[in-house]
DNA sequence: CGGCATCCTTAGGGATACTG
DNA sequence: CAGTATCCCTAAGGATGCCG
């Protein structure tokens, strides 16, 4: 019982949304394949051909990531063949989109050597896309003109 | 020989900036701590504290983090007291907010019961902030606005 | 060929005790 | 208070082999 994962104490851990969503994409090959769905594959064998993972790890992501409702199941049979499982974005997976690009921007300007195979480009504008941080009143943020406020109320005490 | 986390093969996976990234704060505790950094900590018994984290992980996660450049230590003395470290976020750190952003926005969305304790403004404006998508000529792009290009030359054919 | 079961190695992380 | 050292358990993931 004692052991890993389970965050100590934790009114700070616990409730925290980033903590949260890093519990459901705990780890590198659940990024990688949500990558590789957002880069369109769809079958098996190409996600653990994309991505590099083993079979076993591949099948193990997949199927979590669709517990989770990241990615769907949609049964597909080619002629001849068996009934197989194409693995789509839900919308929630595809709501992850900010998190991956925001990573792949990071690597591209601080990790030497890492440069994306694939551009992302706005349909029809053709510009590339970025993540940003900006303000409801559409305002560029930049890291130092964030404020940060402690929120009141720490929950079920909402009068 | 065998065992964990060299990619199988991987011309894939290989200098893809998101796995790249992933390389460095590929552990749910490098998060945290970058959250806390984020937030304003800056000593080491407030991030073990608020991170929830044991001091051995703590220990590590701050190393490790400096040495890879996202946190800077910086000597302190209080009066009376030995000389300790203060641990801050470097420009390269602190250009990781996008993705700690998206990930938080993930979870407050479809995580329920997940709501974070800080909400993050633009200083004097005073309006949320988000992480979106935005194209070069600063259209908001949405998910299925996307057009993915892959890259030609890959790597060391330029001309 | 797609997919799972088994086995083994390494990395992540808590508990506890200890040091300066 | 600011860490280290040790110990031990669990999670991640590759290799291999099996099965429909």
């Amino acid at each position: 019982m004692a052991g890993a994962l389970e965050p100590r104490e934790g009114w700070v851990a616990e409730h925290c949304p980033m903590a949260a969503t890093l519990d459901i994409v705990r780890n590198r090959s659940a990024f990688l394949i949500l990558r590789e769905a957002f880069y369109g594959a769809t079958r098996f064998e190409e996600f653990a051909e994309l991505t590099g993972l083993s079979e076993p790890v591949t099948a193990a992501r997949l199927h979590e990531l669709a517990g989770d409702g990241l990615l769907e199941r949609e049964p597909y049979r080619e002629p001849g063949q068996r009934t197989r499982q194409a693995y789509r974005l839900t919308e929630k997976g595809a709501d992850l989109l900010p998190v991956l690009v925001a990573l792949m921007q990071w690597g591209d300007r601080w990790q030497r050597d890492s440069r994306s195979r694939v551009e992302i480009r706005h349909r029809g504008c053709g510009a590339p896309v970025t993540a940003q941080l900006r303000c409801a009143h559409d305002h560029p943020v930049s890291g130092d003109e964030l404020e940060l406020a402690v929120r009141r109320g720490r929950r079920r005490t909402s009068p």
